[in-house]
DNA sequence: GGACTATATCCCTATATTCGATTATTAGGA
DNA sequence: TCCTAATAATCGAATATAGGGATATAGTCC
């Protein structure tokens, strides 16, 4: 139940929030979301760093830049929220504005140049029934 | 995105966590939830009172008692968090006690002896196929 | 009205969280 | 090796949150 609560400690704050709901689109690094929610980059790092203390995230190196991704199979309450991220994305105004920007970003190169690996949300549901059809991306096939 | 930003503040505490887990079982009165959790009285009915605004809950007064149910349709995160509550609640052993606790007080009217109506949660799903025969409780029907 | 019970609220302290600003670390390139 | 860019970590101040204890409110019963 710990590992449930850590979950919800991390989506209860409106920046952590919005960064989870970036990371549905795909794995970002820390100059990428700092130009989406223009915030200063000790913010934004801080962030990131209790979102994967707390088991929500996942990292990779690529040379200069870190690479964040939404982790899966944490924890119970993670798989839910995965589902609630990727059902509601598409809902709340703030949230379109930031996907926008940060489609916007992309073909300009502005910033950092990443060549980011595709398909990172994959949620595991197989022994979920209830999830099936939700957990994955628009354009990800199963 | 406020609303279901309150809703995970609401769910990130330990506390108000085994209560909302306690809600899925049936309405409760404050006495109730004090004596299942073994706190005081005053910590209890603070913590409810932060759930209500946050739009977790609903009261209902009977007398001198106040049931606590939780809430339906008051943002999308609530709904996720009710389908996580209901899939969760037999998982994690400490929640697994507390719903025996309540089971154990329910029959000896040990306290404040509720006549609480049933069906009390009964999450409305229609229009989101992903959550179908989950929202409900063991032994509701549809 | 008075006693009693269930619940809500207030005060105060301890702790936790968030933030801006600054400094440290790490990797890549000249 | 030095420089620069990307990211992490630290510090101090402001604010928020949680808890205990005491008190207030609102029904109920006599």
């Amino acid at each position: 139940m710990d590992k449930d609560l850590a979950v919800f400690k991390a989506c209860s704050d409106a920046t952590r929030l919005r960064i989870l709901f970036l990371l549905t689109e795909r794995e970002l690094c820390v100059c990428e979301i700092m130009a989406v929610l223009d915030m200063p980059q000790g913010k934004i790092s801080r962030h990131l760093a209790v979102l994967k203390q707390y088991g929500l995230l996942t990292t990779r190196r690529d040379g200069v830049w870190i690479y964040y991704a939404l982790a899966r199979d944490s924890s119970i309450a993670l798989k839910y929220v995965t589902v609630y991220l990727v059902s509601a994305r598409l809902v709340h105004e703030r949230i379109l504005a930031d996907l926008d920007r940060l489609r916007g970003l992309a073909g300009e190169g502005k910033i950092c140049v990443p060549q980011p690996s595709m398909a990172v949300l994959q949620v595991d549901d197989r022994e979920d029934p209830a999830m099936h059809g939700q957990a994955l991306l628009p354009g990800e096939g199963r």
